[in-house]
DNA sequence: AAAAATATCACCCTTTAGGGTGAGCTCCAC
DNA sequence: GTGGAGCTCACCCTAAAGGGTGATATTTTT
């Protein structure tokens, strides 16, 4: 990740000014400033940014929570709110967007770097979690998995039907059988289920 | 989790005793305040704090930052830094720590209440992570499922068959298929697969 | 070049899951 | 005491998944 892409949602232009300038000294790019909800929403498809800042009192309203909904929904970035104030009711309504952070102004270039660096950072470390590696499966098994198997393995942690899976590797759902019976030989298990739930244990723990 | 325990480690009495008050302000206890490695570390065990708030420079050198990794391998908590300036260098250090946050200084009540805040509730959904509640489920679909149908449904996230699931709950392989087949309805999912694929989602990111 | 591992596919058959319909029971609210 | 919600069960049928055997390419290793 060598630049990275920001996206400013912020009504009041002034402050938005501001934010671009403190965000260009330290080297991150601003790919989009969005003054409303409809332009924000319009930007997080178009510019694809890597992190948003969003104002919570967007406009009157709190309009910054729903944007928070629709990142946590449709995209999956870290953001952090911007707020010139701070009270418990509208605390306790951020809360549960699960923010990377929060800004209260007035902030100076400092506080957004740290800020947006420990949010970028914690975010894709917590993320990386539930990232399923063919080394995490083979670690842990006698017979490794090849990586055809792996593939399908996850598919089927997808949920994807056999049909499914042969459409989408463009060969014949019995070849796609054969390669579950293998992977469920070497997992030692007898059903799509109890792979699912293998998976899950090699990932939590 | 009614009263907060906060710890303090903070080398300077002064701004030390200034956060105390702040947080007592804001109804959190203060459980204890360290100026020293090995006096946090010691109240760390002995006062079993629910978050913790670190100076990363105590002393001269990072142990603020050594502190948080016996937190993250020990004790299993949130917590976050305290400092007066912010630069790169530290910056990098201190990302690895997974932070649940990072207040420059001077801070204000406010502040230092919206962080602990956050800190508190974004750790604790994403390490709930698998405790799966019936209200997770039914807050995220119109038509809600009932205690019954709840303790199929996670039965089936665990992998079991349902010929298991009879067993288990005494009741007729049949039973367990209708119930099925209306979790199935509710939550708009057609095999075990998208069920555990619907949970996970709900439960992680 | 020979051997081994991997990927591909085709049968067969059994078991499990999924979907439709109908129905009896209990418990609680109105 | 009627009605609805929830739990129970049965029977039918179809679709999907699971399991066994065997076979032919392709690729990699030796």
């Amino acid at each position: 990740m060598s630049v990275i892409n920001v996206l400013v949602v912020e009504d009041d232009p002034f402050i938005a000014e501001d934010i671009r300038e403190a965000l260009s000294n330290v080297d991150y790019t601003v790919v989009g400033v969005a003054h409303n909800k409809k332009d924000a929403i319009h930007l997080l498809s178009k510019s694809s940014p890597d992190i948003a800042l969003l104002d919570i009192n967007l406009g009157d309203n709190l309009d910054g929570i729903q944007i928070a909904e629709t990142i946590n929904t449709d995209y999956q970035i870290p953001f952090l709110y911007l707020t010139s104030y701070s009270n418990k009711e509208i605390l306790d309504k951020v809360k549960h967007t699960l923010p990377m952070g929060y800004i209260v102004k007035p902030f100076d270039e400092a506080d957004l770097f740290t800020a947006v660096e420990i949010a970028i950072s914690n975010f894709y470390q917590i993320n990386k979690a539930d990232a399923l590696h063919i080394n995490t499966v083979n670690s842990s098994v006698p017979n490794p998995l090849t990586q055809k198997e792996f593939e399908i393995l996850k598919d089927i942690y997808q949920g994807s039907t056999n049909s499914q899976m042969a459409e989408n590797h463009y060969i014949s759902i019995n070849t796609i059988k054969t390669h579950i019976k293998n992977i469920y030989e070497k997992l030692d298990i007898h059903s799509r289920s109890e792979a699912i739930v293998k998976i899950r244990t090699l990932l939590g723990s």
